[in-house]
RNA sequence: AGGACUAUAGCUCAGUUGGUUAGAGCGCUACCUUGACAUGGUAGAGGUCUCCAGUUCGAAUCUGGAUAGUCCUACCA
């Protein structure tokens, strides 16, 4: 083995060996176990939340598929509508050309074509961080497979009369061209102004003041050109008289009445609102219930119409509406319109006031443009009937949300949910299976052909496709079961489905998790007939921030790379890639001020497993999780250590008998202890793999691993390995425990840390007396609890005390390290004198003790340093080593500790409500620990007087 | 406006059903190149567990309130 630990130098040949092996495959044997990923989106590539949610996925894979499950991990990613249409367009753009020059078919053709050269980054990324996907079963959302089933659901969600088609408003996309949810709609805090216009009033009608108009407050005041009423509280007297009286809007010359409506609140503004209800989300709703016409002024690019359009809340075109605009705003874009609707009020002397006022401004999360509520034909799925059974689903425990808390978040939305507008204006995505006659009337079936059919269409009927496209969401809602072959495989549905745990992130627990969930329920059975789930268990990871608690974005110039923590990037490739493609170039200078502050050095290689362990640890239950390179370095060395234990284990057993073939074994006492620690281990591994615990998993891996294994475990091997008087049967057993209890230890680790454990693994395969081809198949550690020997681990801990005793004398007092000491033990019972007997070698070696002494009741003890181990002294006599204030100052420092410990146990055990009322054994446990430190305050009193006397 | 979450060492975070001498990584101090490892070893410093009140024999842990921060949902045009 190398001296250091080098992971660039192991990784990459193993994970091509599992996976031309196959390895990664389902055994077809045991308990199905399932993970689907979240596909990645196709356009993307791995960032932080990826690498974390991988590797609790893979350690779970890895971990089940080494218990034996048949165990599948199905990978693939979605086609991500929007996304990638935007990728090829904009590489379009740079050739000068629209998607429109291409048409439909061959701009689809391109886009297929950037995916099979461009789209498969982040399967190359998954590779890096050993993900142990079934590569085989690859999917990919617009696969024919799975556009099957997404026409399969959305036919028979139609036939259930679950989808339908109507005019409404949607939040619209103005870049795009395209609805979006209201999901995908970010509300952001902006700076603006209400503006106050005055509206005169029709037929020589004043309100109670006197005046001859109402005044209306807006933010947006281009849509006064869509305006239908105006509303008013139905108690607000200063209005009440104009209730059912009209206004004459201004520039339009168009009448409208004044309605009375709960939803206005008095108190704001003027207490007038404009109604513009094919405008505004609010507006729709009043207007309807009080039949204010539906205007429209705004075309696709959110430009003024050269005519409105006039429509009833059925959808219907009123013909016979008037849509003349006023001169000069068709083809406006809309901010203009505004600027030129306040300069003609203000013209008109209409323009009563501008107030600075701050609202929240809906934005496009993948555009940034201003979102407008825009009245258009859409797809819907109800949702109502569908979330039922998934609400229950949760409520008894069908599937459960790990932590719990989430349930709430799930509820909370579940109970309040809107119909979801599943039609999108893109042409990537799987195209609507509707199909219309020249009549407008729409017939739904899987092909065209289908659709005659099942409709008795005269074949010399003309039909055309919808244009449309469904939401990349609606086919990852089936993600679980369309990836496994449904409609057609049911038997890989019977085996995988449903499917273990869903790793995922709360921020798309709307988006992708419920409606998976609602989706299944309806679509998959179980044998009996009920719904079946699409998994047990939703495991909501934390979402990874930088290390002060922001949000990675390329704008703020803070993101990390998970593949530059593994290969390492110095600092200027750092600065060039976060100030590269910036969307406000102007942000540059300062990421790289920032940047160079915080990674002044780049940042260093860690390779794959220090960074999985990493983000293992930091998968604790809470919501946010500030990733801190200095917590990658303290794992990169932890990858060291067990790199460097490894080669000592080699040195002293390669070539050497570990009881690989047989013979007689004498276990020492520090292979007894070990061996039974690693039990409490294993059981500890096992609970929180059950919990989802990766946190305290890896802490008690480390833990194990540097604490106990490193520190104590190898450093007390070496007397035994070094003993030239050691019988063959000691060294046997402690070389073999030596090796197997690391290769234990290898297969403990190896769900989080697949490539260093392998390494490993391989080179002590035989000396451990194993065999197999890897270690990812090789059976995951079981507790045995015949080998926990408690008697064995007091016995070290008594070890350990005597010896760190000394050490701690030896640090505080200054004596070099090198020096060996002699020591006289004192007062002890007969258990130290057996303890100390039996472990004087251990005691000489790692206390580095010249000689040790065992004194008698009367055996008189010269002036010494003192340490308790128990009610035993340990005594390292003082002549000529040891200080005397030193001394004093050292048993003051652990005088002063002790009696207060004392003073805060006696407290209590004083304390007539505690010894009435407490649980007799935290009594005993209690006195037991008084009676310690009152005899440990007694002897260290005793030891000062002593020393004082010396003076 | 409603709801949720967070507050523990200089920094990033653990602390399982109330009983621990409150822990880890990084950082800090002193000493040490000892035959796995200086990406290391040994010893150490550092915390009135945000504040106030309550429940309890006993609170970092449970309850209420305050303060600060984060997020989600809904928004008043």
């Amino acid at each position: 083995m190398e001296k250091t630990y080098q992971p660039q130098a192991i990784e990459g040949k193993h994970y091509q060996r599992w996976e031309s092996n196959e390895w990664f495959k389902p055994s077809g044997q045991g308990d199905s176990y399932c993970i689907m990923i979240p596909p990645p989106n196709v356009t993307g590539s791995l960032h932080m939340g990826h690498a974390f949610q991988q590797t609790i996925m893979d350690a779970l894979t890895r971990y089940h598929r080494m218990k034996g499950c048949n165990t599948l991990w199905q990978t693939g990613s979605d086609h991500a509508g929007i996304a990638t249409q935007m990728v090829v367009e904009r590489e379009l753009a740079r050739e000068g050309k629209t998607r429109h020059d291409l048409g439909r078919e061959t701009f689809i053709d391109r886009v297929w074509q950037w995916k099979e050269q461009s789209g498969g980054t982040i399967s190359s990324q998954m590779r890096r961080l050993g993900d142990s996907v079934d590569w085989t079963r690859e999917r990919f959302t617009m696969d024919e497979g799975l556009s099957n089933a997404v026409r399969e659901v959305f036919v028979r969600l139609y036939d259930d009369n679950l989808i339908y088609r109507g005019k409404r408003l949607v939040n619209w996309d103005p870049v795009f061209h395209t609805a979006i949810s209201d999901l995908e709609v970010e509300n952001k805090e902006e700076q603006g102004s209400l503006w106050h216009f005055r509206y005169p009033l029709a037929d020589g009608a004043t309100t109670a003041d006197g005046k001859a108009y109402i005044v209306v407050a807006t933010t947006r005041p281009e849509t006064i050109l869509g305006d239908t009423a105006v509303a008013v509280n139905p108690d607000d007297e200063r209005y009440q008289s104009l209730i059912g009286k009209f206004v004459d809007l201004p520039l339009l010359g168009r009448r409208i009445p004044v309605v009375a409506d709960d939803y206005v609140d008095s108190e704001f503004g003027s207490g007038c609102v404009k109604i513009t209800p094919a405008h505004d989300f609010n507006d729709y709703e009043v207007g309807k219930r009080h039949g204010a016409t539906l205007v429209n002024v705004l075309d696709q690019d959110a430009k003024i119409l050269h005519a409105a359009e006039a429509y009833t809340y059925d959808g219907k075109p009123i013909e016979e509406f008037n849509g003349a605009l006023p001169e000069g705003y068709g083809g406006l874009d809309r901010f203009d319109a505004r600027k030129k609707i306040i300069a003609d009020f203000e013209a008109l002397g209409l323009l009563d006031s501008i107030k600075d006022h701050s609202l929240m401004v809906p934005r496009g999360d993948r555009s940034d443009a201003v979102i407008e509520p825009w009245l258009t034909d859409q797809w819907y799925v109800s949702a109502k009937p569908l979330a039922e059974p998934a609400i229950k689903a949760v409520e008894n425990g069908d599937i459960q949300f790990v932590p719990k808390q989430w349930e709430n978040t799930y509820f909370s939305w579940m109970r309040d949910i809107q119909d979801w507008c599943i039609s999108r204006q893109l042409w990537w995505g799987h195209q609507i299976p509707a199909w219309y006659d020249a009549d407008g009337n729409v017939y739904v079936g899987r092909s065209e052909a289908e659709v005659r059919s099942k409709y008795s269409l005269d074949a010399s009927l003309t039909l055309t496709q919808d244009e449309d496209v469904l939401d990349t969401w609606f086919s990852s809602a089936l993600w679980t079961f369309s990836t496994l072959g449904w409609p057609e495989r049911e038997d890989l549905v019977k085996t995988f489905h449903p499917t273990d745990v869903l790793v995922t992130g709360f921020d798309i627990i709307f988006f992708w998790v419920a409606r998976m969930m609602m989706m299944t329920l309806h679509f998959i059975k179980n044998d009996d007939g009920t719904p079946q789930v699409p998994f047990k268990k939703v495991y909501v990871t934390g979402l990874i921030r930088d290390e002060n608690g922001q949000k990675m974005s390329k704008s703020k110039g803070n993101v990390i790379d998970p593949i530059d923590l593994i290969d390492g990037i110095d600092v200027d490739d750092l600065v060039a890639k976060r100030t590269s493609g910036l969307m406000q170039p102007k942000l540059a200078a300062k990421i790289e001020k920032m940047t160079r502050k915080s990674f002044p050095e780049g940042m260093a290689s860690s390779g794959t497993d220090a960074l999985r362990f990493t983000l293992a640890s930091l998968a604790s239950q809470g919501r946010d999780i500030n990733f801190d390179v200095k917590r990658l370095e303290g794992y990169r060395n932890f990858c060291n250590k067990i790199w460097n234990a490894a080669r000592y284990v080699l040195m002293n057993t390669e070539g050497q008998d570990c009881g690989q073939n047989g013979g007689e074994v004498e276990l020492s006492l520090a292979d007894r202890w070990i061996s039974s620690r690693l039990q409490g281990l294993e059981q500890d591994v096992e609970r929180h793999y059950t919990n989802y615990r990766f946190d305290l998993m890896s802490q008690a891996l480390y833990e194990f691993i540097w604490n106990e294994y490193c520190d104590w475990y190898l450093e007390l091997s070496k007397p035994v390995l070094w003993d030239e008087n050691a019988s063959a049967e000691v060294q046997r057993g402690t070389r073999r425990t030596l090796v197997r209890v690391l290769e234990a230890l290898l297969r403990l680790a190896h769900p989080i840390m697949p490539f260093i454990t392998e390494e490993i693994w391989l080179s002590i395969r035989d000396l451990a007396a194993r065999e197999g081809d890897t270690i990812m198949l090789q059976p995951f550690p079981k507790a045995d609890p015949a080998k926990i020997d408690a008697a064995a681990e007091a016995d070290i801990e008594w070890v350990k005390g005597v010896i760190v005793g000394v050490r701690n004398i030896r640090g505080e007092m200054n004596i070099a390290p090198g020096k060996p000491l002699p020591v006289l033990f004192q007062k002890g019972s007969d258990e130290d004198k057996r303890r100390l007997s039996e472990n004087e070698n251990f005691l000489k070696t790692l206390a580095k003790l010249e000689s040790v002494t065992w004194l008698e009741e009367n055996d008189e003890a010269p002036v010494s340093a003192t340490q308790l181990v128990g009610q035993l002294k340990v005594l390292v006599p003082m002549a000529g080593l040891i200080d005397v204030a030193a001394e004093q100052a050292r048993l003051t420092k652990a005088l002063e500790k002790t009696s207060k410990e004392l003073a805060k146990v006696e407290g209590k055990l004083n304390n007539e409500n505690f010894v009435s009322k407490a649980p007799d054994e935290v009594i005993a446990k209690e006195r037991e620990k008084a009676d310690g430190y009152a005899h440990s305050v007694r002897e260290l009193e005793q030891q000062l007087e002593q020393l004082a006397a010396l003076k």
